[in-house]
DNA sequence: CACCCGAACTGAACCGGTTCAGTTGTCGCA
DNA sequence: TGCGACAACTGAACCGGTTCAGTTCGGGTG
């Protein structure tokens, strides 16, 4: 005889009673004497049975799982520090109550779509996340017409049925500006991310905000795509230009790692001719020459966060938009005192200075 | 009338057949005559009809859902670049199987074994991929005694049932050595990844098989964790060490980078001063300064291929273990000429030697 | 022309839970 | 003592597929 597994037959057999009556007594369903409930528990225990989760998700229509789709090159995904942190985050959450993640990994464009659709008519998850929010991001309507209960990370700049988990750039932006014009810079260049990208629009409008509020001009804005490629090419061309930056805010941690390097290839001293913050406080931050001063977010309760409204407008409560804490930024000593004397620029600041021996532009794929 | 989903029954009805022609047709199998599968398919067309994921999961005992269990501090995870490509890769796979994959990510330690546990009772997935795999290993008795069919990345130290898919890390370490003695190197350094992990250790076992070829003796090792913080930690003990090694072969990236910077930190030159290598050869990896050496694999094609192996397992094929290209040695600039003639050691090799100005170990979380 | 056979298709059971309309039994109260 | 109300529990339907034992029917064969 073959062992099987225990069915809810099985228990009520056992403890004497009907179908039913387990699936109440599991439940917690008031219609149960205590007795019973409890000798109904003994015999689960002693089987060691536990609920099918395929015929619980059928009877009650629900997966009993979310999902996340990630729209992303998978030979960039590897360097970026926020899915990793956020699936950590949700499933801190979702493992205690008995749901699991789902993950799709998708090219952009017609495939991301397909995937959501799939998703939904599959019945595979019961609501899915909204990560890398776009401008007049399609997968709002979509995802809405699909019936899917979602959550948006940030509110969307278009209507939007969906609660949203926000946690707001501008303050670690504005941080990073103050904190730079307070070192006496003037000259502060931003390395965006990708202007069709909530997120990436968004620190270029503070830092553009919080240059504007302390009367300087934003007009060294390069945008690149958050990659350290991007990173690198963007310095390349700040430092190249005829006003050449004293500082460079970067919207991540990647490029302005890249930007450091870029800065060291030229001979550049890091902080001392230019400082440079980042945003994302990734482990490396802190142990690169110099440490990077950066902006700290606090992605794992993003996560924690999101699931916890996801399930929650899952469940049919109505939920309001949440704000978490803005990130914080994190001085370190990748920043210092400007030393250019007002518009005085000296003699060093020709970038096409000698280059480092063994740097080699040819190896920047 | 409220819309709801088209269910079998509804296709069956339109099409005029029962419930279980409309199964046969939708699932190929013999026994329907084509005229009347073109009607059925037309039917389900018409009605925009899709089996539902859940009666088809119910009525197989299958979860079309492979797991894999990620145990790892989610603080570190962000940093690991392997994840999210290995992940991709699998899920390039899965999806045009209608398969999907489920995340868990827990503490090391029981909470990963919780995690199988309740992944395997749950019937959520039908198999898991078993990465990270330590030295005698507990999840691979504990997986085969849960009955859940398994795919382990490379073959363990130990008696396994499951297929294996393997990239052999060797002779990538070896190359790396090589190409260092070719440069004159002589004491080379190794930081090592945790010795419990079968990757920490077998790279170890590799630098030291290699440095044995040379007849070099491979005394300057030092464990890590592959965190920055300990490839920092572990690069500031060999450079403090009397014969400080002119070369260090990192087990990962992130370890050599922030080692690079201990040692710009310490103003000695790279490569001038001291080679370096990574593994891994993570995006940021081409665009630090210099550019790293460092060991390239195909994290990506390893996903498709374990997904395509556990997939195999699950259908009932036999499948024996799989070889993938291993990994290749990428020159960058990281690399160069030994400087130090012989054991002579010049006067600048003293690592207490003037930090540079901006750097304060005080900030070194 | 009777018979047999296989292709085509049906009906019902089944997977393992949940849920709801009923049934039973007990107790309080008039 | 009789009645109603309520708590406790049962039995069966249901979720949406798959599968298998049968049934029907048309054609080939002796």
């Amino acid at each position: 005889m073959v062992k099987r597994r225990p069915t809810i037959a099985d228990v009520a057999r056992r403890a004497g009673v009907s179908k039913g009556a387990v699936s109440y007594a599991l439940n917690g369903r008031p219609g149960i004497a205590e007795a019973t409930r409890r000798r109904i528990l003994e015999a689960a225990d002693a089987l060691g049975w536990r609920p099918s989760h395929r015929g619980r998700s059928l009877s009650v229509s629900r997966a009993f799982t979310l999902g996340l789709v990630v729209a992303r090159d998978p030979a960039l995904l590897g360097s970026d520090p926020f899915f990793p942190t956020f699936i950590a985050g949700v499933e801190s959450l979702l493992a205690e109550r008995g749901q699991a993640l789902v993950l799709q990994v998708v090219a952009e464009g017609e495939a991301e779509a397909e995937s959501y659709r799939r998703l939904a008519r599959d019945g595979r998850v019961d609501g899915v996340f909204l990560t890398d929010l776009r401008r007049n991001d399609p997968r709002i309507d979509l995802v809405a017409e699909l019936g899917l209960p979602a959550v948006t990370l940030n509110r969307p700049d278009q209507p939007s049925p969906f609660p949203a988990v926000c946690v707001d750039d501008r303050p670690g932006i504005q941080e990073a500006v103050e904190h730079l014009v307070g070192l006496g810079h003037t000259r502060i260049a931003h390395v965006a991310g990708p202007e069709e990208y909530l997120h990436g629009h968004g620190r270029c409008e503070a830092f553009r905000a919080a240059m504007a509020e302390h009367g300087l001009p934003a007009t060294l804005v390069d945008v690149a795509d958050f990659t350290a490629a991007g990173g690198m090419a963007a310095t390349r061309r700040l430092l190249g230009s005829p006003d050449r930056p004293t500082a460079i805010v970067y919207a991540n941690d990647q490029m302005a790692i890249a930007g450091i390097s870029v800065a060291q290839g030229l001979g550049i001293q890091i902080p001392d001719e230019l400082s440079v913050t980042g945003y994302d406080d990734t482990e490396l931050a802190a142990h690169i020459h110099p440490p990077l001063t950066t902006v700290r977010q606090d992605v794992f309760s993003w996560g924690q966060v999101a699931a916890r409204t996801l399930l929650a407008l899952i469940e049919g409560e109505t939920t309001a938009d949440v704000h978490l804490e803005p990130a914080q930024l994190v001085v370190r000593q990748s920043t210092a005192q400007s030393q250019s004397r007002d518009e005085q620029s000296d003699p060093r600041d020709n970038p096409a200075r000698v280059p480092s021996p063994h740097h080699s532009p040819s190896e920047e794929t």
